[in-house]
DNA sequence: AATTGTCGCAACCGCACGTTA
DNA sequence: TTAACGTGCGGTTGCGACAAT
């Protein structure tokens, strides 16, 4: 037996949102919040769009403190090398960059950061220039590739990624504390849990866990080289 | 000015996982 | 124990805007 639909297809608007929707879904979080059901959600706002739909407006769109537009260089090298120690888990590299979604992030390394990086403009950690206090290229573009850009190989842009952020870039506290809480309640890890020397899944003993990574995660900036995922 | 190609982004789709009854 | 349900995530698509010819 199949999975039921979230929504029937042919009761539902589907395409890009009007104003009057927005303004309806908008007005109707501000007042009544989701109430932890987005699937009954819409029709009690008067909606008449999919729970999912509604979830993925508020979220990439019309929640407050939205960050859209260019992204700056500090945030391409936290995007970078976030993904070259986890990957594309693209909630977990937004939750570090403050207003931006993970929509927007995963266009944007699809469309633009990935080329960026294969031209050589963006900076790494470890590649700042000591005596002006600024980042050089990470591989300063030569003739040969501005003449001759080939398309890479997803197999090679992850040896760029590698090569150009040996050290992974910390993720902040609110992500932790979102862990901790968690697993307080839980005793466990729910899926996967990472640093950068071990990797556990949800039958990892948390005391244990605690224990490595306080013993060794310090990198000198007070933060652990932690990553998670859930 | 018209046509064609490319890019960027919003939105959709389907799957995995956690929760509940 | 397990099926149904709700949520969140990553991959993909569709389409409007813009650039190139």
């Amino acid at each position: 037996m199949g999975r039921a639909p979230c929504c029937d297809k042919n009761n539902v608007k589907r395409g890009p949102w009007s104003p009057e929707e927005d303004a309806k879904l908008k007005e109707f979080i501000e007042k009544y919040g989701t109430g932890g059901n987005w699937i009954a959600l819409p029709q009690k706002a008067g909606l008449k769009r999919c729970g999912k739909s509604c979830r993925l407006r508020w979220l990439n769109y019309l929640r407050p403190n939205i960050k859209h537009g260019d992204f700056s260089d500090e945030e391409d090298r936290v995007i970078c090398s976030l993904y070259a120690s986890i990957g594309s888990r693209w909630s977990i590299i937004a939750a570090q960059l403050p207003g931006r979604t993970d929509n927007d992030i995963k266009n944007y390394w699809n469309t633009k950061l990935k080329k960026k990086l294969i031209m050589g403009f963006i900076p790494s950690s470890s590649n700042i220039n000591q005596r002006t206090k600024s980042p050089n290229l990470l591989f300063p573009p030569t003739s040969t590739l501005q003449t001759t850009f080939q398309p890479q190989s997803q197999a090679s842009i992850s040896n760029l990624l590698r090569d150009s952020y040996l050290e992974p870039i910390p993720l902040v506290q609110p992500n932790f504390i979102t862990w901790a809480d968690h697993q307080k309640a839980n005793g466990y890890f729910g899926n996967n849990f990472q640093t950068s020397q071990f990797q556990y899944d949800h039958h990892t003993n948390i005391e244990e866990v605690k224990e490595l990574i306080s013993s060794s995660s310090s990198n000198g900036n007070g933060c652990n080289n932690v990553g998670y995922w859930g």
